[in-house]
DNA sequence: AAAAGAAACAATGTATACAGTATTATTAAG
DNA sequence: CTTAATAATACTGTATACATTGTTTCTTTT
């Protein structure tokens, strides 16, 4: 239902292993809410939707299951996961702790050109609220967090970071939707930055921790609303 | 090559797949150094050494690859994933983080029972000490740190700490291996279990920040010394 | 009619076969 | 003798077939 062909690999000049293709496609669905947590995720329904064997369906759900986007219970299958609360509440808290190492060693570490492109990217960030482009303002928060992260010239960090963000994605619009917040998203953006420029890492640590904490009351605000 | 069989299968009550008693013997013979890093891990090779076929070892190899363990290029093949100074540290770094994130949520959540635990766990800790038993020695350093992350009732990040732990364990003897690093080791467990009888999680982050930076140190010098 | 058991079915686990691509070895040209 | 082109080889990628297990349905017994 709705899950689209894999026309595109044709198109495409690199070469993508069809376990990829297969992924890319799951884990939009799930991302998207086309596949619901708790659904099963049978290995013949989805290789004969999407065209392919088995192979490159079971290996694209283990690729998924290391995501933490579905569950894999030996010998019954797989299926989305479904995440509680305490779920999320541990991942923001995981969260928190990495956003803040990630900015105390921007501070140290970012370059003058780096804090250019952060500084460019948050004027083009505070440019889309003015024009409420809701697409336009999560993809530009989220570059302004990944200079940050790519400042650290940690690998590791950025990677466990990112994954993280991947599970959070059905609750990254709560905070940005939420009109009254935008101000003080901003506020935190720019101290963000005065910490980098004054190489002044524990300011650096305080004012991410104090946005992510901001950030998390909305998550769990709008689950509450659900 | 000294690769053992899989009869082990049989005697077990539980089930496990193929795939993970491939996973587990690969990992043993990656961590124990039976396989060095930049070897080539080739699926027909080791599947007639294991007397399985290509597609457990498939699996597995993917497995490894979630863990950092081994390296897959697509269409060239596995490699055991060679470390380079850069990414231990980058590692450590974020170690040091989830550390102090999991000490100081100890401080505030863990409770008199758990706490008591712990001081078991180090008093043999400082026996085994005292016994010079190595093996020992490390395993109740592992204990300890695990019941401090138990105690913070956070899968998420118990499951990464866990992950970064495996990926260092060709490093887990170099600060113990040293005798005049113990009595310190101790002076920060002691710090350790005193900040959380006193719930003070600020104080709980700094010696598990201290403990770390110690450990980080160890473990640079003796990849310098090789 | 309810519960236990057996049989049919459907799903995952594993093995194998075939296809396509890197790599290596071999040959030819300069 | 070196380099480029080509053929042979060895590996991964994918599909498919078979084995095993879990689930459901239908029968049988109480």
């Amino acid at each position: 239902m709705g899950m689209e062909e894999t026309k595109f690999i044709i198109n495409s000049n690199e070469y993508l292993p069809l376990r990829d293709v297969v992924f890319n496609t799951l884990r939009d669905a799930i991302l998207t809410g086309k596949l619901v947590p708790g659904e099963r995720l049978m290995e013949n329904q989805l290789a004969d939707r999407l065209g392919v064997s088995r192979t490159p369906v079971r290996e694209a759900l283990r690729m998924l299951a290391l995501e933490n986007l579905v569950e894999l219970v030996p010998r019954k299958g797989a299926q989305v996961l479904d995440m509680s609360e305490k779920d999320i509440i541990n991942i923001l808290e995981v969260r928190d702790a990495l956003e803040s190492l990630a900015t105390s060693i921007a501070c140290v570490k970012m370059r003058k050109e780096e804090l250019q492109k952060l500084k460019n990217v948050e004027a083009e960030f505070e440019r889309a609220v003015g024009e409420s482009d809701l697409e336009r303002i999560i993809q530009l928060d989220e570059d302004f967090h990944d200079l940050i992260l790519e400042s650290t010239e940690n690998d590791k960090l950025t990677q466990i970071y990112q994954n993280l963000r991947v599970q959070l994605y059905r609750y990254r619009m709560a905070h940005l939707k939420v009109d009254s917040s935008i101000p003080a998203i901003i506020a935190h953006h720019r101290g963000i930055m005065r910490a980098i420029e004054n190489h002044d890492a524990e300011e650096g640590a305080t004012v991410a921790h104090g946005h992510i904490k901001y950030h998390t009351e909305f998550i769990l605000r709008s689950i509450h609303n659900k």
